[in-house]
DNA sequence: CAGACTTTTTGACTTTAATCAAAAAAAGGC
DNA sequence: GCCTTTTTTTGATTAAAGTCAAAAAGTCTG
């Protein structure tokens, strides 16, 4: 439904009905079953997609076969690729589809012209690209700065989900550990949290 | 000089004269000197920074003491504490002068102004930003994927000169890795970069 | 529900980088 | 220029996570 999806524009700046009237026509339902890859590597983003349900991840393939997942996008959220999508270039990930995705897409061609009719479109740009930067830069510190069982941790406490919706292969490479490693994490035993007194 | 910070924006959104006018005028010029504290943590960063001379990294205090240094900024780059000036929030960071810097600044206020009078200075800050998650998801990429050798070839290649002019500490922090380890990448000796004949 | 395929766990071992400690080299101040 | 302070290097050892291999558990599908 596209109330869901203006109710989360809406959040990060109130829009007037006309621009929402312009952001509805520009805008097309999208409906892609599991497993598919709405972009491949190489290939240029064309869209920028909203979730109504589902989920998805971005990977990169390294020259080692591996696939790194760069992140991931479900209920609510707004997802492209950033680089490719703003740049036109070919993206270096590929979004593939994990859970059954409803939604919107926008094009490239009709955010141009949103942000040629209103102003108001480059603010929530602004906005929007402030939000993922900040989100980005703690994800990045959290990686220099904590052991792998912290950041396994961190995951748990950021997005509680994730966890009962993806392979554990793509959340240990999500969070630069093996598969392997996440395992053992996973099969320690619960370290206390804190000072617990059992009289 | 004004003109040099121009061109820097101008190279990113060709902006009118009344646009720069303004800019002009809600701008400061800015002196300080090496060792300064521009922004210490806790406190929130009300300005905007542009050097137009030297030198200055953010870095984060972790509760063993330890500092991780988060970016370097130098001449014709912009630099702020990004979630503290645009939350008004305590920042985790603090920024140091490395080398006197000349340059202006811009407070919130003043951005705020901006952004009022002038339309285009949000598709500035959106354009700004966007490169600037960029920059930062590549960064985040290359620590994720590499190695600490390959992580300190990568910066030797995307910023030459910086190893002249900052402390190993600082560079070893910023790629993720100890002085030790830094060190010692840089003892062993240089491997061959592709096939070489010596006939 | 049986077999095939995928995901997760476990084990033994290796590699990478961190840690702790101290020496050597370089930079700054008087 | 000399002494102090800081930065960088070197050495020995440890810890963390990766690798390779295989077993176990879980899923999907006909």
């Amino acid at each position: 439904m596209l109330a869901t999806f203006f109710a989360t524009l809406d959040a990060v700046i109130p829009l007037d009905p006309s621009v929402k009237a312009s952001i509805g026509q520009l805008t097309q339902p999208l409906h892609v079953p599991r497993h598919t890859l709405l972009l491949q590597e190489g290939q240029v983003c064309r869209s920028l997609y909203f979730i109504g349900q589902g989920l998805v991840r971005a990977y990169r393939q390294q020259a080692d076969g591996r696939e790194i997942t760069t992140w991931f996008a479900a209920e609510q959220e707004l997802f492209t690729s950033g680089y490719s999508f703003i740049s036109r270039a070919p993206s270096r990930e590929t979004i593939e589809v994990l859970e059954d995705v409803t939604g919107f897409c926008i094009s490239q061609q009709a955010l141009t012209d949103l942000y040629e009719q209103h102003p108001v479109v480059d603010r929530l740009g602004r906005r929007l690209t402030e939000h993922y930067y900040f989100q980005l830069e703690e994800l990045f510190a959290s990686q220099i700065t904590l052991s792998a069982t912290e950041r396994y941790e961190r995951l748990i406490s950021t997005a509680p989900g994730l966890l009962q919706r993806v392979s554990l292969g793509h959340i240990a490479s999500y969070l630069g550990m093996t598969q392997e490693t996440l395992s053992r994490i996973r099969a320690r035993p619960i370290r206390p949290s804190g000072p617990t007194r059992s009289s």
